[in-house]
DNA sequence: TTTCGTTATTCCCTGTGGTAAATTACGGTA
DNA sequence: TACCGTAATTTACCACAGGGAATAACGAAA
């Protein structure tokens, strides 16, 4: 069979510039796009439980993510409490707050960034849509 | 222990701006930094094997990588020839060539990308060092 | 002291991406 | 025709990240 390769049926270029960007820290990744919307949802619900359940992963992954965040801040971007009212329940920090701003701002500079390297390359090389 | 947190010995932050970047064609990735860097070792061995075998990785996975990249592209980046002299061989086209520049160019770019945007987000938020 | 819902921890299971190895196909060359 | 080193393909196996379930720890309130 032919193959119609890199272009779509409305004849554009069916490639797209793609990539992900995160915060290292000293035992790899610090905060990612999943690490901070799960900083989000703790802020949103108040426990590691909900937060877990509303985002689809287990409360295990989302524990171990917390722990990994907290360790590799000098103050822990996630403060929780085991027992008492309500059983307990987890509160973002202030240091918390920053992390999500920090890692939104990065991430909007990220996309731009795609957007607008994909135009210029596609501006100097014209063959590219093809890569011919 | 105290958590020394976001500072390495140095004095200066530990945390680190990275990512990844890559070229998604219609059944996902096309050419990303091991795809390309195939292609290199292809082009400077002239067989899959030894590509391979230069990168340590299974013969198996290289070959599926060059399929991959063959099946996204109007015309091969790569082509083989079984048996023959030598056994056959493998080599680059001129499309192939152009990949490689072309991702190379995406690649210096991001890397540029990451390095303004690290020192533009430090300087826009003083207290990212530490996330204060 | 019992209850309750959460955090914290452990154990087992599984899907998956990859390697390793064996086998076949290939086609020039001697 | 036999040989050779590669491409192409199949099968078996393995490592491990993550899920799920089970259990303990916790501490305020009734």
């Amino acid at each position: 069979m032919q193959n119609k390769g890199s272009r779509d049926k409305t004849g554009k270029s069916a490639y797209r510039f793609r990539g992900r960007v995160w915060v290292d820290g000293k035992e790899g990744t610090f905060l990612g796009y999943g690490r901070v919307v799960l900083l989000e949802r703790i802020r949103e619900h108040g426990s590691i439980t909900k937060a877990a359940r509303s985002m689809e992963i287990s409360y295990r992954h989302a524990w171990e993510l917390v722990e990994s965040m907290n360790r590799q801040s000098p103050r822990p971007l996630v403060e929780t409490s085991a027992g008492g009212k309500g059983g307990g329940g987890t509160r973002l920090t202030e240091e918390g707050e920053k992390a999500i701003s920090l890692f939104w701002k990065f991430y909007g500079d990220f996309q731009k960034f795609l957007a607008d390297d994909e135009k210029a390359l596609r501006r100097a090389l014209p063959g590219i849509r093809c890569l011919r």
